[in-house]
RNA sequence: GAGCCUUUAGCUCAGUGGUAGAGCGUUACAUUGACAUUGUAAAGGCCGGUGGUUCAAUCCCACCAAGGCUCACCA
């Protein structure tokens, strides 16, 4: 036997040098199945592009499970002979790595406007450099078999080509347009910001009621309730439902607007929720996307009364001007109830949105931005989703995306930073939304358009291209709260730009990891967990063990230490079960390799219970990796490795030393390693390097044994 | 406001129309023989609440409660 055995097991000394192995061995790249004669699979291509992590930081839980996963499929798919790809990489993420690396500079005392543009956008390239590799370094500490040699970044050259690519044809056909238009602005970041980058968070507030007198009966008032008092001032009309009784003979009236001493029209709008408040609603067409789409329909003036800072515009008026809102309010509340305008305060609570990467208050701005049109491009993507073209390995997440896809508006792509993509056109400075990059990932990272086939609209790969081998990919697994935002990018791009081809056909949405209490992990609030830390305490076995063994269903879970105990354990107690079989295996064994030949006649009851116990599993963890149910497949393995093998075959070889119970030993061993392989990699790896099999290759390209 | 999910042992979770299961934790005993990161055994649950369907409900249905998620232009 040999002597690695006679030691305990350690994970740390094995794990580096058993990744290094690999990668010395080239097992990662796709052509590592080509040592085999008798292949099925030889011909067919199994790819899955790594959601790219954002620059900004380190490793958290939810990549760590997520790469669990998608390293589960491609080793599975690898000694399945299949031609595997497992594309790695890194994605800029505009505003959030330009918001660490400004915070950064903020320690120092500089902003990045003492900088300049030039200066600071190598501040970020610096800190890409820095964090880009970390965290792919983090990615082999937990195992990953990814090709590195096929590592991509969103503002490579060549992936840059890509996406001016892109932008140029959606113009080109004029999907993409320019124009003024109410945004959402984020007055810290100072850009605007998709509906989608937005975050909601409750606030109680006071929903005020303003009496606004009719110009030509003083007496008489209409009564509208606002949140935000301030933005009276930007009132260019009051909207009342058209079928709302009590507003009918007003509509048409003129109102003297209080304080600004404007006049402005009472006009019928469907969008009116007759219920809320009074049912008549102040209209400020420059600061509420809502309101500007009413101020559309009625031909309505706009009045920008607050600036990119949030504070008051001239156009507010002198004695507000400067102001920022807050005090705008209370002036504006002050001056209301000297005029005995105000009717009444009430407690209100309601929903402010904050953006979701500085966090601040969301100030909606008309503002001139590049805009892509959605509705073509989001039918695609329904009929691809509602006729199985896609699939969600939860039917929850169809229902969701088809709804949203239903009520989508235009997409606003351009932002006011400077780390990104630059729009490639004259005239602006502006950067794309780092999702316009990412929604490109599934193909521009495999040479999409050098790749294609000239003269064409949509593209036809060239032949022996990365492009034609592997796309489309197999499957995508990310987590949920990107499925708007990243996912169905993906989808329509791949059925714009890649002959109606979608990117992936199978999409896994896993379960969120959250700490231990039900909260968020998230730095700030104390609750993060390290993957780094643990693989140190665990093992990266052991890590993936407890974390797979906990993902049951596709419910959000409650990340619980105890379960990578019970993975380190579990790795000791197949070290022994290896060190016990192979101590027992004899030297006729070793000569004849892993298949075995039995007379089942000579067989005790035992040896074949275990033998078809063993050919059940097989086929039930088969069947769960195939239907992405991992942490069942997983609890199926421990339960026969432990209680069915261990406990009970074991125990009974031990007073039946014949040559058929070494054999079955040995038989079953060798299967347990290679099942096991996909959730744990090293230490697998590691005991087959002491198995006798005659013509042996590393178990990561051995075959998978069904 | 609409939709969805969860509630089972101290903790994290499986599960089934007919005496309730795992891991971790706890308790007792066992140790030079693959493994104390072990083995054997034990304690521990009116399966969130109330009604209904059924011979029979933790499971199916309705309602309620608590917690969570997603979407939406309620000012």
């Amino acid at each position: 036997m040999n002597e690695k055995l006679l030691k305990p097991y350690d994970p740390k000394e094995t794990e580096d040098r058993i990744y290094k192995l690999w990668e010395k061995g080239g097992f990662f790249a796709p052509e590592a199945h080509q040592h085999r004669t008798d292949n099925p699979n030889s011909e067919k291509s199994y790819t899955i592009v790594l959601p790219p992590p954002n620059v900004t930081g380190a490793l958290h839980m939810g990549h760590a499970l997520n790469s669990t996963i998608q390293d589960i499929l491609i080793r599975k798919k690898r000694m399945e002979g299949y031609k595997t790809l497992w594309l790695p990489g890194t994605d800029h993420a505009g505003i959030a790595t330009q918001n660490v690396v400004e915070k950064k500079l903020k320690k120092e005392g500089i902003t990045r406007h003492d900088l300049g543009k030039e200066k600071f956008l190598e501040k970020v390239w610096e800190w890409k450099e820095e964090y880009g590799d970390k965290i792919l370094g983090q990615l082999k500490k937990l195992g990953a078999s990814c090709d590195w040699s096929h590592t991509r970044f969103t503002m490579d050259e060549d992936y840059q080509k890509a996406v001016e690519k892109a932008f140029l044809s959606y113009y080109e056909k004029g999907l993409i347009y320019q124009g003024e238009r109410v945004i959402n602005w984020c007055k810290r970041c100072q850009t605007s910001l998709s509906d989608l980058e937005l975050e909601y968070e409750e606030e109680k507030g006071n929903l005020y009621y303003i009496n606004y007198p009719l110009k030509d009966d003083t007496s008489r008032f209409v009564s509208v309730a606002t949140t935000r008092p301030e933005t009276m001032l930007g009132d260019t009309a009051v909207a009342v439902n058209p079928k709302d009784d009590r507003y009918k003979d007003l509509i048409g009236k003129i109102i003297t607007l209080p304080i600004a001493n404007r006049e402005i029209p009472i006009i019928a709008d469907i969008a009116i929720d007759k219920d809320f408040g009074t049912g008549a609603v102040k209209v400020t067409p420059s600061h509420s996307i809502i309101d500007s789409e009413i101020g559309e329909r009625h031909n309505l003036p706009k009045l920008k009364i607050i600036d990119q800072y949030g504070k008051m515009a001239k156009e507010a008026g002198e004695e507000f001007e400067g102001l920022s809102s807050k005090d705008a309010r209370d002036k504006v509340i002050e001056k209301l109830k000297e005029l005995n305008l105000l009717e009444k305060s009430e407690e209100h609570t309601h929903r402010v949105s904050k953006c979701y990467r500085c966090n601040s208050v969301i100030e909606p701005q008309p503002s001139n931005q590049w805009f892509l049109k959605m509705k073509g491009l989001a039918d695609k993507t329904k009929e691809a989703i509602e006729s199985g073209k896609v699939m969600f390995n939860d039917e929850k997440w169809k229902k969701v995306t088809l709804d949203w896809l239903s009520n989508i508006r235009d997409w606003c792509i351009s932002r006011q930073i400077w780390w990104g993509h630059k729009i490639p056109l004259e005239g602006t400075d502006d950067v794309l939304d780092t999702w316009f990059s990412s929604a490109l990932w599934p193909f521009a990272t495999l040479g999409w358009p050098n790749a294609c086939t000239q003269n064409k609209n949509t593209c036809t790969p060239q032949s022996g291209t990365d492009l034609e081998q592997f796309y489309p990919t197999q499957v995508i697994s990310t987590a949920r709260d990107i499925i708007n935002l990243w996912v169905v990018r993906m989808i329509f791009s791949g059925l714009e730009f890649m002959d109606d081809t979608p990117p992936f056909t199978n999409i896994i949405i896993h379960p969120t990891v959250l700490a231990k209490d039900g909260r968020r992990m998230s730095k700030s609030l104390g609750t993060g967990v390290d993957p780094i830390d643990l693989i140190d305490k665990y093992g990266a076995d052991a890590t993936r063990f407890g974390l797979i063994y906990q993902m049951m269903g596709n419910q959000d879970m409650k990340f619980d230490e105890s379960h990578l105990l019970a993975g380190k354990k579990f790795a000791n107690k197949l070290w022994n079960i290896a060190r016990f079989v192979l101590q027992n295996a004899n030297e006729k064994i070793k000569d004849q390799n892993a298949k075995l030949q039995f007379k089942m006649e000579n067989l005790t009851k035992e040896d074949k219970e275990i033998l078809e116990k063993l050919d059940a599993v097989t086929k039930s963890v088969n069947k769960d990796i195939e239907e992405y149910n991992f942490g069942q497949a997983l609890h199926t393995l421990y339960d026969f490795i432990w209680h069915d093998f261990a406990d009970v075959y074991i125990e009974y070889s031990k007073s039946k030393e014949t040559e058929d119970v070494k054999k079955v030993l040995y038989l079953s061993l060798t299967s347990i390693l290679k099942l096991l392989h996909p959730f744990m990699p090293f230490i697998t790896e590691e005991i087959w390097g002491t198995v006798p099999v005659k013509d042996k290759k590393p178990l990561i390209i051995e075959t998978w044994p069904i």
